[in-house]
Formats: structure tokens, sequence, C-alpha cells
DNA sequence: GACAAATATCTATTTATTATTATATTAGAA
DNA sequence: TTCTAATATAATAATAAATAGATATTTGTC
């Protein structure tokens, strides 16, 4: 694999990682492991305002790890690939084994 | 769980993922992924300066990622966890498909 | 002890992220 | 068309992270 190849792909995986890095955006792919949920539900569910909600989900569809369908008035978002919990579970047992 | 509890463990995660979430740092544990190396090793491998070398493999010694150990002037860094590649893995095949 | 090699730390600067508040868009109902 | 609900976007101020260069430690050799 050349180098430049490699940086690239190097870069793109620490900007996906770094939308992944964040105690919100993790909540919401706990929350959305269940299933889809509306923005509405998210709010309620986490407790945060709505401006917050939906630019943290923006972040999260941008780098393609949500995907969303509009139903009348409400969006719902879901996770686009399930092995994004595959992830989040590798990093729970590496790093929060917090006894 | 308790929501407290819960949510340590989503900050600790999140402060986890975005040390991992550098390229540099990427590149490091993929490296490492082949055994252990000394900051030179590293230094030279990836062509940056001593100082970045090490300043990031602070920061990844710091949240548990690597660990070190001194031989005379130089010190060796290595994989915590070898399931730390299954996290790379995975962050590679959900990102990386890059065609 | 004086010096060199390898690594670590500190500091200043730049750049990126986050949170908040206000405003805009989109869709449906009256 | 006007009003309301749900969502998105924009602007910005506060905070955190990244980078580069200088300096400090640590260890070994002479």
């Amino acid at each position: 694999m050349n180098n430049e190849y490699m940086q690239e792909r190097l870069e793109r995986a620490a900007r996906c990682l770094k939308v992944l890095a964040h105690p919100i955006r993790l909540r919401i792919i706990h929350l959305l492991g269940e299933g889809e949920l509306s923005v509405q539900e998210l709010e309620r569910a986490m407790g945060i305002s709505q401006s917050s909600v939906s630019q943290h989900l923006s972040l999260l569809r941008d780098k393609e790890i949500l995907e969303s369908r509009r139903a009348a008035q409400q969006v719902f978002y879901r996770l686009r690939d399930p092995r994004l919990l595959q992830l989040t579970a590798i990093t729970r047992e590496l790093f929060c084994r917090m006894e």
C-alpha cells in the first residue's frame, strides 16, 4: 500500500473516530442501537436541547454513521451499519473497566 | 445501570476514543501492531520530529492505550491490549471503504 | 564530573470543538 | 394564507487540542 493512500485512510478514519468521540454522540448511538428514533425522542431521552441534538446528529450523518428519513414533520435517525455496535462494544471493553 | 455511572462511562470512552482519533496516533498503533518499537524507531518510520512523536506517545500512555519500558537511553512502547487492533480493524472496515 | 544520546516536558501560538442563542426551513392543519 | 410543530442552520463566545521550538531529564561513557 502506498504512503499517500495510507495517509488518506488514516485521516479519514481519524475524522470518523473523532466524531464518535463525544459522550453525547456515543449516547445517541447507544440509544439508536435499539432501533430508529426521532429527533424529539432523542431530545427527551437525553434531556438536552433541540439544537444540540440536531447538531450532533448532523455531524454523525455527515460521516455516514447515521442515516435519516423524514415522516411528516418528524425526522427519524438510525444506525447505518450494525457493525458500529461492535465498535462501541470493544470500546467499552477496552476503556470502561472502571473499578 | 444508573445514570451517573452511565455518564461517567460515556465520558471515559469518549476521552479515550478522542485520543485514538488522530492520524499520527493511529499510525503509531498500526506500527506497534507488529511489536514494540523505540521512540527513535517510530520517529524514523514516520518522518516526524522527536517532540511530536513523544507528545503523541504520552497522550496514548496517559489513556493506558500504550505502555513502555526503558532500556538504557531508549524507551520502547507497545500496545497494552491486543484487542485494540480489533478496534482499529473495525474502524477501517466501517470507515475506509474509500472507492 | 563533563559530555552526548535519547526521551520528555514546557510554552506560545494557531486551529478546531463545543455550547448557547437566535433564526430559518419544512410540513401539516385550520 | 396564517399558524404551529419539528427540525435545521448560523453566529459566536468559550474551551480544548495541535504544532513547533526551546529547554529539561535520564542514562551511559569517558
